[in-house]
RNA sequence: GAGGUUGUAGCUCAGUUGGUUAGAGCGUCGGAUUGUGGUUCCGAAGGUCGCGGGUUCGAGACCCGUCUUCCUCCCCA
């Protein structure tokens, strides 16, 4: 009966230490996203099914939480799907309701639906969970946070650039030593389709590319003649494996591999504007860099994708993003382009977490602790603890007179800085003790050089 | 969704081929004569051995199921 209370796989509670550590981080992220001129929005935690089925690809409909009707919704099920064994179908009869998956494709709704009440182009930032129902491992979690900013109604490659620059001062504002912003184009990745001769498999093709780095050529090439691509599309690709080098030698090389395709060009000019505008301007900590097997990214990426990786830690993409001209498309509003970026807060935590790059302060929750020496001297204890917080500090009194050992203790694991000591003694001499914690110094100070001392520290 | 792996006090882990009242370190709490923490000394509390079945005279150890952990795929932040 009285079984240990449990919380479901993939998900945390968060101390008051955590979210000191948390709060820290989503600040310094939103801190940045205001600066480039970014405003909150908020949506729902779960949208209508509809919304958002379809829109991540075969995988992503899997990973979708959905939610079951309850009461009389509950009819609805359909139960002749269910026994023409047409699962999908039956499952969306049971539940009309979703977790959302991202916050992507709830924004593009939310523009949809608020079109006439916003000025385009329009930029937003959004930091709220998401859900996916995937099997948790090291970085993966099945509730987790999102830090997204985007921008509609402007298909302008200095987004691009901006989005570019906000990487690069959001991770090093967090004080990360080394990341690889790797950019890519999908218009290449459509062009090379297209050269290969198998333009309508691109999601095929990319897929397998974008291993190469953990399965290497061979394992590409198996997975693409296993998936039925011809010895002569396998030919095709092959020389994509030497384009190797600077980021201007790849580009080198596939405008000449992609000379016969449009788009690809397309794809190219749009690249080099990109890497030369963040040239010019310069990044800090970041390191840019065109990765041609870069392919991943959700299905609705049109042109540029993102992928951001921590140097120096096993951890996947910490960071994505791309940009989408037909997502509102697909829910009703046409010729609507939108690039935008998402940092993973619970994976940056993690990795913030294990090169040690939190501030130290990030711990002190409390700047002043009153003992509490009894009766007596309460009243005037209050008074001074009242007049230390109208100073902005976060300061309280223990809540009974117990032994100055155990207050010193308590003072000692909340990390306190100063500890007041103002009982009969002191009050006698019409003077108080204070005490500084870390070094363990004490001094005698009326209650007015008290306030003044206080004042300077706030 | 597929395969593998893990689960013993708050935490990190011991626990010999199944055999008496399941242990340690750390932490917590109490004490070491009057108002001084972080170091020391003494003491105490705390475990349905993830949960549910089964095998056995007997199961923390073996079997099955289930949940959870971590890992490899798939996919992704």
């Amino acid at each position: 009966m009285a079984q240990k209370p449990a919380i479901p796989k993939g998900t945390r509670d968060f101390l008051p230490a955590e979210v000191a550590k948390r709060t820290y981080l989503f600040d310094t992220i939103k801190k940045v996203f205001r600066r480039y001129g970014f405003a909150p929005i908020e949506t729902p935690s779960f949208e209508l099914s509809t919304t958002l089925l379809g829109k991540y690809g075969e995988e992503g409909d899997r990973l979708i939480f959905r939610i079951l009707n309850s009461g009389e919704k509950m009819r609805k099920a359909d139960l002749e799907a269910l026994a023409q064994d047409n699962l999908p179908r039956f499952a969306n009869s049971l539940a009309e309701k979703a977790l959302r998956y991202d916050l992507t494709v709830p924004f593009a709704r939310f523009v949809v639906q608020h079109q006439n009440e916003l000025n385009f182009p329009f930029k937003r930032y959004q930091i709220q969970p998401v859900w996916r129902a995937d099997r948790p491992q090291h970085g993966r979690y099945q509730e987790f946070y999102q830090c997204d900013v985007d921008v509609v109604g402007s298909d302008s490659l200095l987004y691009e650039v901006e989005l570019i620059q906000i990487f690069d001062e959001v991770l090093t504002n967090l004080q990360l030593p080394g990341f690889v912003i790797q950019i890519n184009n999908r218009k290449i990745l459509s062009g090379i389709a297209e050269v290969c001769g198998v333009a309508e498999r691109i999601v095929d093709l990319t897929v397998a590319i974008d291993k190469l780095d953990k399965i290497g050529e061979q394992g590409v090439l198996d997975e693409l003649a296993q998936k039925g691509f011809t010895e002569t599309t396998l030919q095709q690709i092959k020389p994509l494996f030497d384009f190797k080098g600077s980021n201007t030698d790849k580009i080198n090389l596939l405008r000449n591999y992609l000379a016969n395709s449009e788009v690809g060009q397309k794809g190219l000019d749009e690249l080099t504007y990109v890497l030369d505008t963040v040239a010019q301007l310069g990044l800090q900590r970041g390191q840019l860099d065109f990765e041609i097997t870069l392919a991943r990214g959700l299905n609705y990426y049109t042109g540029a994708i993102f992928e951001v990786k921590a140097l120096d830690v096993k951890m996947g993409s910490i960071c994505g993003g791309g940009r989408y001209d037909d997502l509102t498309a697909l829910l009703g509003l046409k010729n609507l382009s939108g690039v935008g970026i998402s940092f993973g807060a619970d994976r940056i935590y993690d990795v913030l977490t294990e090169l040690n790059l939190f501030p130290a302060e990030l711990e002190l929750s409390l700047d002043v602790l009153f003992v509490n020496f009894g009766e007596a001297t309460l009243a005037q204890n209050l008074h001074l603890l009242k007049k230390t917080r109208a100073q902005g500090l976060a300061a309280e009194i223990y809540p009974s007179a117990a032994k100055l050992q155990k207050q010193l203790k308590y003072a000692n694991d909340r990390k306190v800085r100063y500890v007041v000591m103002m009982g009969e003694e002191e009050l006698l001499q019409d003077q108080l003790t204070l005490k500084e914690m870390e070094s363990g110094l004490q001094q005698k100070l009326s209650q007015a050089e008290l306030l003044t001392k206080f004042e300077q520290l706030s």
